[in-house]
DNA sequence: TACTATAAACTAATGACATTAGTTTTTCAA
DNA sequence: TTGAAAAACTAATGTCATTAGTTTATAGTA
């Protein structure tokens, strides 16, 4: 019932995520993958759907390992430090792991419900940081929106080379995420009658 | 010195911006683009460097294209309406032009001059703005590093589909804008000694 | 222990691309 | 009118994904 263990998923999709991550997303063909596992390209079909299919299991690992760091980093805190904490976490991660953090955002099928269940266990995740700072559900929503934008803007813009002045990254991150918590608060106390 | 006019490397530019713009960016291919222009694939290199060199024009048409459209629309103006205005016309853009968007932060060789002088001018564009609220030339430049951050991020996470909840997005956008720019204010107030 | 069903690996073949080499065609300038 | 040069073409190669069909190893069973 199961002949010659050589080979199995997990170990194709972890071939596939270091080079995603080392040579970049479009490094990641099934060429490219069967020869760091030395196979032959066809063998992969036996356990992947091909090059989609591989994506796609990328995607969910991607989320899922995404997951798992920024729930340690947030630990059972909530509010700013929570969330200063959380952003931390999210670059750090976009920076470690580059590959697998763009599949992250890019599967063949975000529909599918296992993907879209990850998704959501992320957004969730936000969601409850955002626990005590006494928005309604419809500005958390929207909160969350903004939050997550600038979470990938800048992850995504610094790993494009989009930041090329001489100033320091870390910094400037620091007061994006200060300068929107701030907003937040300047905002919520503007829309509250008094 | 000029045989057979048919074909340029503005039409040929044109023609990668459509697919990019309706079919996304990997259905640009030499192939594709032959194909709409009605000749063999291999003519394309009479004009342009292969696939990379074809995707370089985009970038930089594309750069050309947005700084057309987010100049105009800032007009004169500078202070909170300036930015607001950017941020809509970025995001319109985003929206318009979702192909030669995302190629706009995707050049196969970003440190060339003529993009990096293209993505420069952006740059200063987004700086001239910030002239009247009195920031000193670094705080500045964090601030750009912000703002970009929240436009691409959220017009990229729109765009791949990750915000899935029933709620508006132009309402979510706005907020994002006005808590950016209320953080500002509230931040540098923060700083300067009363 | 030997047998067999089956999963997993393989080889071979096809089709889409990008790219290069080399040829033909067209146009303009002399 | 002619010839050089640009622009288009055909042909060929190599890489990749994918499918079909074959071989092989293993696990469970007789």
């Amino acid at each position: 019932m199961s002949p010659r263990i050589g080979l199995d998923r997990q170990m194709i999709v972890q071939a596939a995520a270091e080079i995603a991550d080392t040579q970049g997303t479009e490094a990641v063909t099934l060429a490219a993958v069967a020869k760091k596992l030395n196979i032959r390209t066809p063998s992969l079909y036996n356990h992947v759907d091909g090059l989609p299919g591989l994506r796609q299991l990328l995607s969910l690992y991607g989320l899922e390992q995404m997951h798992e760091k920024l729930d340690a980093a947030c630990g059972g805190r909530s509010g700013d430090d929570a969330v200063r904490a959380l952003a931390k976490a999210y670059l750090e991660f976009a920076r470690t792991r580059p590959g697998i953090y763009e599949l992250t955002l890019r599967a063949p099928d975000p529909q599918q419900p296992e993907v879209a269940a990850a998704g959501e266990r992320l957004v969730g995740l936000l969601v409850r940081i955002l626990d005590d700072y006494g928005l309604t559900s419809e500005e958390a929503l929207h909160t969350v929106r903004g939050l997550r934008s600038i979470l990938h803007g800048f992850a995504s813009l610094e790993r494009v080379g989009g930041f090329r002045m001489p100033l320091d990254l870390d910094e400037s991150f620091r007061l994006l995420v200060d300068s929107y918590l701030a907003g937040i608060r300047a905002i919520r106390k503007q829309g509250q009658a008094t």
